[in-house]
RNA sequence: GGGGGCAUAGCUCAGCUGGUUAGAGCGCACGCUUCACAUGCGUGAGGUCACAGGUUCGAGUCCUGUUGUCCCCACCA
């Protein structure tokens, strides 16, 4: 037999564990009618970079889902695959040109297209190695990537299906622009902060009078596009005004004054001006008082054409000019500071500009409602619940989705447009002429997709649909979506309405939603902070498996959770406590021969102990069906390390070191057997030192990954024995109480005399009483008096326990802990009898409840005697 | 303005559908070279569960309000 390494360290097999589970084949997912399929799909990472610890959280979660439900029998996939990010590879693309002196536009479409693989190529690679060293179990077999064949064939597709119900239309209508990456946002990629600016008070000459109107903007460089000026309905301030005429200072145009409903009498001067082209509010009015549209901004945030002497200057330096003109025109009434939020491009910070912009939509209203539906009838189920409300907010307030984007690196729109007789073509295949004119002069749309257009697509794209692909009919829909909530209103709800509408079911069941990994003082981990922590680095620090364990102990789902360095090192205490107590138990098993549980004959702790053991079966099952990860990782580590370790191996050493041979069989048996489940049940959030520690195991058996997970057995519970071998702990650690509270030295060994109804339990414990109570003797008394005149003495569930005095015993601090317990008991006897005299707990509350608090109080009304005499003793 | 989270031991957090004496890890105190493990073992100290009401036989748990704190959305130009 092979022997353990006597320390633990996880850099001798983790990798290699990694390769042999990959090499035979132990993540595929197969199509295998005889067993219930279980799916999902892995959120795909961006390909811009590297995996931080939000990912490694998500990563492990997904990946103990997995195993379990493998481990239970189905046949599981989990479907890796990453996401081609266009704006934010992009951004990083463009800022690698940058450094080479190199613009996308030298480079052209096709050349930065190839430059772009070639990053992802590169990052994706990076990312499944990442992956791997966690130890994803994911089906590398079907890795994905969002603008792969199948995945480009779905959006083609789902477009086209769009189009041709009329939901994607294309218009002029004020999206957000993002000067620097030069493309169009959606709502969600806008990040708003609130950052300090200006109000800048202007006047507005009206025309055929002396009269000014005062209004006030934080865009000075915007008022070159106003084509109105508009104010409240009724404003008695500016009635006499209305319908009059008002000369654009600096442009000379002529605007008219209009009443809207839009505009806040209390706020400001109560007078706006109006500039469809550039504000989204401003827009509506403008739609509804038939105002012209004047764009005065370039694409790249420099002033056009029809902002006259000021066209071509950047936004911000025109900014400056206009308001040092207004001045010198005595036009400029005052300036305040004024705090207000200003939108921010979410990939590159740039402050965008909402400008009227020819883009791609789709029409949301009839694509949310079904949406909706679907959660409030529980055919998708956020766990969390309350994240449900938070998707319902999104969904019900939502507008149409801009889907268009003035970038390279995405899926191209597959639209085209006919060069002789305009028509607009919107196809699945390439058209090699114009199915109107017959023209061949087509040209694609230039623009590329958002994004999340293709993520929204994922859980099915990826098996292969539109085709009946075997894969998408046996394991779509997915089961569960793992994926933390800052993403809910770009990934969550688009897959469920992309779902619901191309293929007319849920995507999943069940969103699992967890929290972001703060750093230690519970900031966000980010980049400019420079406080994020790279799981490659902690990974190589302590191994995979105490990273993973520390991402999931102490974590509720949906709740944020702090990354220390103090949690890693637990778990790896923790792994480092399993790892000895499998040592211990296979130095002892040797190469002996053991028999199989079922041919032992069980002691009262054996019994206990696998009645723990399938307690903690139920529980771990219960709390992973639940998704409650970290529940189950508390309890499984309670029982490894507390009942396992520090009460059953102790327990089990007589056995083990005595001369009974048979007894020491079967304890041998029950180590062996409580090793082998608590492995199993370790393994999906432990992967790789309990494949390790497996292979040491005795006898033929597989892979600890491919093996069963415990089940509980009902006639393995024994909840009455093991309900009475409890006394025996109860009696050690009193015992072991005893002899610290009066400073007697643990080496030395006690004489303990027992008045007890549990004759039989002690004497078939009493080696292992000995030996961790420290004790020299256990003698079953008719009394105390047994013990002499002078002894300490403590009542426990098994009986009153005597020590006889001596002269290592400190009286005064016996005396001191005697009556500390007389105390604590009154007042368990005091809250006992008050529940008891309350009519309405008697006559209301389970009958169980009121009898267990009857027993309690006799306890320790007998405990209160007890203790009284003991002290009248020492008096004496 | 709308929505949501959190408030429990010195620190970080668990506590499911209300029901034993409210738990864990870390930290702290005291004591241990006990032949798997000092990445360890034993014993202990430490909590009016933010505050005020309410429902109930019974509230950390449910309801209402208050305070503090964090987040998301909307946005007054």
């Amino acid at each position: 037999m092979r022997e353990m390494q006597t320390t633990y360290d996880p850099k001798q097999f983790e990798d290699r564990i990694y390769a042999d589970w990959q090499e035979n084949g132990c993540f595929r997912a197969e199509i295998d009618e005889g067993k219930v399929p279980f799916s999902l799909m892995m959120p795909p990472p961006n390909v811009t970079g590297q995996l931080h610890m939000g990912h490694a959280m998500d990563e492990t979660m997904q990946d103990v889902i997995t195993r379990f439900k493998r481990m239970q029998g189905y046949s599981v996939l989990w479907l890796p695959g990453t996401d081609h990010a266009s704006i934010a590879t992009e951004v990083k693309i463009v800022n690698q040109l940058k450094e080479e002196g190199l613009t996308k536009e030298e480079l052209g479409r096709e050349g930065f297209l190839e430059r772009a693989w070639a990053w992802k190529n590169k990052y994706a690679g990076r990312i499944c190695d990442q992956l791997k060293k966690l130890g994803s179990s994911c089906d590398w077999s079907r890795l994905a990537f969002t603008m792969d064949e199948r995945c480009s064939k779905a959006v083609r597709e789902a477009f086209f299906r769009l189009y041709d119900k009329g939901l994607i239309y294309r218009g002029s209508r004020i999206i957000n622009w993002c000067p620097d990456c030069k493309t169009a946002l959606s709502d969600a990629e806008v990040e708003y902060s609130e950052d300090a600016g200006f109000f800048w008070h202007f006047k507005y000459p009206v025309d055929g009078t002396d009269e000014f109107i005062t209004i006030a903007t934080t865009r000075p460089e915007t008022m070159l596009g106003d084509t109105a000026v508009a104010v409240h309905p009724g404003d008695a301030r500016y009635s006499s005004l209305v319908g009059k005429t008002l000369t654009l200072p600096l442009v000379g145009r002529k605007i008219p004054l209009v009443e809207d409903e839009y505009v806040d009498p209390e706020f400001g001067t109560g007078a706006v001006k109006i500039t469809p082209a550039h504000d989204p509010n401003d827009f509506e009015v403008g739609l509804r008082h038939d105002l012209p549209v004047i764009r005065v901004m370039n694409d790249d945030g420099t002033m056009n054409e029809l902002a006259g002497e000021y066209a071509g200057l950047d936004r911000y330096e025109a900014r400056k000019r206009i308001v040092s003109e207004m001045e010198k025109l005595g036009l400029l009434v005052k300036v305040e500071p004024h705090a207000h939020n200003v939108g921010h491009c979410y990939r590159c910070h740039s402050t965008v500009e909402p400008i009227v912009s020819k883009q791609w939509f789709v029409k949301m209203a009839p694509l949310a409602k079904p949406a909706i539906d679907a959660v409030m009838k529980n055919k998708t189920k956020f766990v969390p619940d309350r994240f449900a409300k938070i998707y319902y907010n999104w969904l019900e307030n939502i507008r149409d989705w801009c889907i268009s984007r003035q970038l390279w690196w995405g899926h191209r729109i597959p639209v085209w447009y006919c060069g002789d007789c305009g028509e607009v073509i919107c196809s699945r295949e390439t058209p090699s002429v114009c199915p109107k004119c017959g023209s061949a002069h087509l040209t694609q749309d230039e623009d590329v997709l958002d994004t999340w257009f293709s993520s929204a697509l994922w859980p099915f794209s990826t098996l292969g649909w539109p085709d009946k692909t075997p894969e998408f009919e046996y394991f779509y829909p997915t089961d569960v979506l793992v994926t933390g909530y800052d993403i809910i209103p770009f990934w969550v709800m688009r897959m469920m309405f992309s779902g619901i509408e191309q293929t007319g079911k849920v995507p999943f069941h069940d969103v699992l939603i967890h929290g972001l990994v703060r750093d230690e003082q519970g900031r966000k981990m980010s980049k400019s902070l420079g406080n994020g922590i790279d799981p490659l680095e902690v990974i190589d620090k302590y191994g995979a498996d105490s990273l993973r364990l520390s991402l999931l102990t102490g974590v509720a789902p949906g709740n944020d959770t702090r990354f220390t360095e103090a949690k890693v090192e637990a778990a790896r205490n923790f792994i480092n406590k399993v790892w000895n107590a499998a040592r211990f138990v296979l130095m002892n098993v040797k190469d002996e021969e053991v028999p199989p549980l079922s041919e032992v004959r069980l002691q009262p702790a054996d019994r206990w102990i696998i009645s723990r053991l399938m307690a903690t079966v139920r529980e771990v099952t219960v709390s992973l069906q639940k998704y409650d990860l970290g529940i189950a990782a508390d309890k499984l580590s309670d029982f490894v390390w507390n009942d396992f370790c520090d009460w059953y191996i102790e327990l089990s050493k007589p056995a083990l070191y005595g001369d009974d041979a048979e007894k020491r069989k079967g304890a041998l048996s029950v180590l062996l057997y409580v090793l082998d489940n608590a492995l199993r049940l370790l393994h999906p959030f432990i992967p790789f030192v309990t494949e390790e520690i497996y292979s040491y195991l005795p006898g033929e058996h597989g892979r600890i990954i491919s093996a069963e997970f415990p089940r509980y057995v009902g006639k393995l519970a024994y909840k009455k024995e093991a309900k009475a071998f409890e006394g025996v702990i109860g009696l050690i650690k009193t015992v072991r109480a005893m002899k610290v509270a009066v400073n007697c030295p643990p080496s030395r060994k006690v004489h303990i005399y027992l008045v007890t109804d549990c004759k039989r339990l002690v004497s078939l414990n009493r080696q292992s009483i000995l030996r961790l109570a420290g004790a020299s003797a256990v003698e079953i008394a008719e009394s105390g008096a047994a013990a002499g005149n002078k002894a300490v003495s403590q009542v426990c569930d098994l009986g009153q326990v005597f020590i006889p005095l001596g002269e290592l015993v400190d009286l005064e601090e016996e005396k001191k802990r005697l009556e500390k317990e007389l105390e604590r008991v009154t007042g368990e006897i005091a809250r006992a009898n008050g529940k008891l005299a309350n009519q309405g707990f008697i006559s209301k509350a389970p009958k169980k409840l009121v009898d267990d608090e009857r027993a309690k109080l006799e306890k320790f009304l007998d405990m209160k005697e007890k203790i009284e005499a003991q002290l009248k003793e020492l008096e004496a």
